[in-house]
DNA sequence: GTAATTTATGTCAGTCCCTGACAGATGACA
DNA sequence: TGTCATCTGTCAGGGACTGACATAAATTAC
């Protein structure tokens, strides 16, 4: 890696930490770009070289987990019945989350991104219809796995419902601040969903 | 009424319809606050007493639905399992809004507005997080009719359940232009959750 | 019907987010 | 070292939104 791009690397991690920084204690809103720039000592016009928006820099860290819950579940055996592989999906996703906050600061790093998305309306909002994306896409690997044709509510509907309960499971942890709790909690939800739903998700397949 | 309040009703009704005409024929994004307060013949500034942003008026439709749906499951009798409840109201809510629909240009703008809002991102993320703001009041009457305290996970987990067939069941229907057809697929989306869940609901409430 | 009061509107100035265009600085590479 | 690609800063400007003040209109009191 050539020195141009280990400096980019830097700037780029440097916007992100003092924004948050700033957004920590400031709030989202209040912090201007201009403040941003002139803390990592970059004019305002190279901020958005780096992020098309303050937005996007705030939720540039979602980014990498939608990828990896959609990847989760491509890499489940194609035989697996849907939800079995939904839910598999999520948990490795979760255990892996938490294996890796285990150490480094990362956890730090997790909670307070999720705290300032929260404290939010608009990043919230954003962060919701990356959710809906992520629903969109993994309907559609259910639905290859079914088999189903596009208009089949079925696909959509066992991965909404799965997501719900993903959903509640990290909301309801959201006030803690521990990732261990977050996961304890997702797989209570998660547990219940499937509890709730007909066994075999028979309902949907059939 | 005044002829005070009639205007203001007026100009404010005024600002919504041609605003979403220009949404329509230029996206909501293209079109300024300007050109919408212009052709109404008012000044920009007045606009934003009306309307707190651009944003609001274009989501200024959904908060009687909200209200709505809240009240319909307010007035489900007390003893009523919260399934039952949930899926009544929803139906009711929709039967409603079909009927209402049916004669009056109601329907034309219905599907204007929604056109809208699914062309735009920021719109759409907007409305996902008034959903989820819905989805949260209607778990604490869930909740308040359970008894159960705000740590169960179980009234959200149900409601996030439901609201997720009911959104699929819109999303199916968004491409077509009827509310008939709308209603039909809402429907639909309710009878599979009302199957996939385990019968009575009875992991919910035990 | 007029005066006093309340309220809606317009104008103006200013902040903030974001973008295109151009010019200068800085690594990459031969 | 010199050429080249790329990164960065400066500048100008558009569009969303807000506070402050003045004007115009409607409501109310008399």
């Amino acid at each position: 890696m050539g020195l141009r791009e280990r400096k980019k690397h830097r700037t780029r991690q440097a916007l992100i930490d003092t924004a948050f920084d700033l957004f920590v204690t400031q709030g989202f809103e209040a912090t201007t770009v201009d403040q941003i720039a002139a803390a990592v000592e970059v004019s305002p016009r190279t901020f958005f070289r780096y992020f098309g928006s303050k937005e996007e820099l705030a939720l540039d860290f979602t980014a990498e987990y939608d990828e990896r819950i959609t990847a989760a579940l491509a890499a489940r055996p194609a035989d697996e019945p849907p939800l079995a592989a939904l839910a598999a999906a999520y948990r490795e996703f979760i255990r892996a989350m938490r294996d890796k906050g285990d150490s480094a600061e990362d956890t730090e790093r997790f909670v307070k991104h999720r705290r300032v998305i929260d404290a939010n309306p608009a990043l919230l909002a954003s962060s919701f219809a990356r959710m809906a994306a992520v629903e969109e896409k993994l309907s559609q690997e259910v639905a290859r796995r079914l088999g189903a044709p596009p208009s089949d509510l079925r696909p959509r509907l066992l991965v909404a419902l799965v997501n719900a309960a993903i959903r509640v499971g990290f909301s309801s942890a959201v006030d803690e601040n521990s990732p261990r709790d977050l996961a304890a909690d997702v797989e209570r939800a998660l547990d219940l969903c499937e509890k709730a739903l007909t066994p075999g998700a028979d309902s949907f397949t059939s």
